[in-house]
DNA sequence: CCTTAATCCTGGAAGC
DNA sequence: TGCTTCCAGGATTAAG
């Protein structure tokens, strides 16, 4: 499931094989992975394009003929961003939902994991860029111009990795009944938190999921702002979290995994005090805590 | 303002 | 062994 981590050493990964080069040949195999300049605005949203009639995908919006630069981030959106021209500076959101990856392979090279295949951009250096996605959660989205892009990412939370501890407290400071969990999954709120490194966070931090936002003291929302610049830059020192299908640009899976202290550890012992760790779906997503070392707050 | 349920989708794992 | 069922989850929309 890639997160923050994930698309982050994705997005390094993938900048060295992108930067400079230029697209040469641009697929897109599947319209409705795609969101496509002229389609409905609606957030993130792909569901109401899905069954309209096919727009023709032009080569230009997949960014054919263009040349790259160092590829971006916000949260868990990754932006392959082309050099500004005089028609603007094309660009292409992908977000790679549960199962979707970006890999590259080199010249005559083949993938090892064909299948799912949606999107291919061919370089000038004979190399191949791919998306792919067996389960179809994530998808691309084909923005005209880097203006588009920055009003996309307006509607983010400030980025957990990126922003200052100072702005992550100021996130987390509001007046809502809301449980910490889900406002932590908001992305909105912070952008690139996901269900494991949200569990993580709190364990570290203290806090119980189920703690109504409005009842953070300073010392709360400081101890889990950074809590979670901490865990999510471990995480990216170990390249991300690989549980099933996530892999960086190179095919390299993560190590994260091996730190995580709750989450998918439902029923088994605290890593602390040996308490038995609880279970419960919170905000639609399974939730792990220790009920010892994050005390319910009332 | 808030929460919940349903929705998209596939494949691995668990259950019988 | 082979079938069925469940579950994983990011983000959005509709409903309560």
């Amino acid at each position: 499931m890639p997160e923050l981590p994930e698309v982050e050493t994705v997005r390094r990964s993938l900048a060295p094989r992108l930067v400079g080069r230029t697209v040469t040949k641009a697929t897109l195999h599947r319209r409705d992975i795609a969101v496509m300049p002229g389609d409905p605005e609606g957030g993130f949203s792909r569901q109401r394009e899905i069954h309209q009639a096919p727009k023709r995908v032009r080569a230009a919006d997949m960014l054919q003929g263009r040349r790259l630069v160092e590829p971006l981030r916000r949260g868990k959106q990754l932006a392959i961003v082309s050099a500004a021209g005089d028609d603007g500076r094309p660009a292409i959101i992908v977000h790679l939902g549960m199962t979707g990856q970006l890999r590259w392979v080199a010249a005559g090279g083949k993938l090892d994991a064909a299948d799912h295949v949606h999107a291919t951009w061919r370089l000038d250096d004979g190399s191949r860029l791919v998306f792919r996605d067996p389960r179809r959660f994530g998808g691309i989205w084909l923005l005209p111009d880097q203006r588009d892009l920055e009003a996309r990412w307006a509607t983010l939370g400030p980025d957990g990795l990126e922003s200052s501890i100072n702005e992550l407290v100021q996130a987390l400071d509001r007046s809502s009944r809301r449980a910490v969990k889900a406002a932590l999954l908001d992305q909105g709120v912070i952008a690139g938190i996901g269900n494991i490194y949200a569990d993580e966070s709190l364990f570290r931090a203290g806090v119980h999921p189920l703690t109504p936002l409005e009842q953070l003291d300073d010392s709360d929302r400081l101890r889990l702002a950074r809590s979670l610049r901490g865990v999510l830059q471990a995480a990216v020192d170990a390249r991300g979290s690989t549980l099933r299908d996530y892999a960086d640009a190179d095919g390299r899976l993560g190590a994260a995994q091996g730190m995580h202290r709750v989450y998918g550890r439902g029923s088994q012992p605290c890593t602390t005090c040996g308490t038995l760790l609880e279970r419960e779906v919170i905000a639609q997503r399974t939730t792990v805590w220790c009920p010892s070392c994050q005390p319910t707050r009332l």
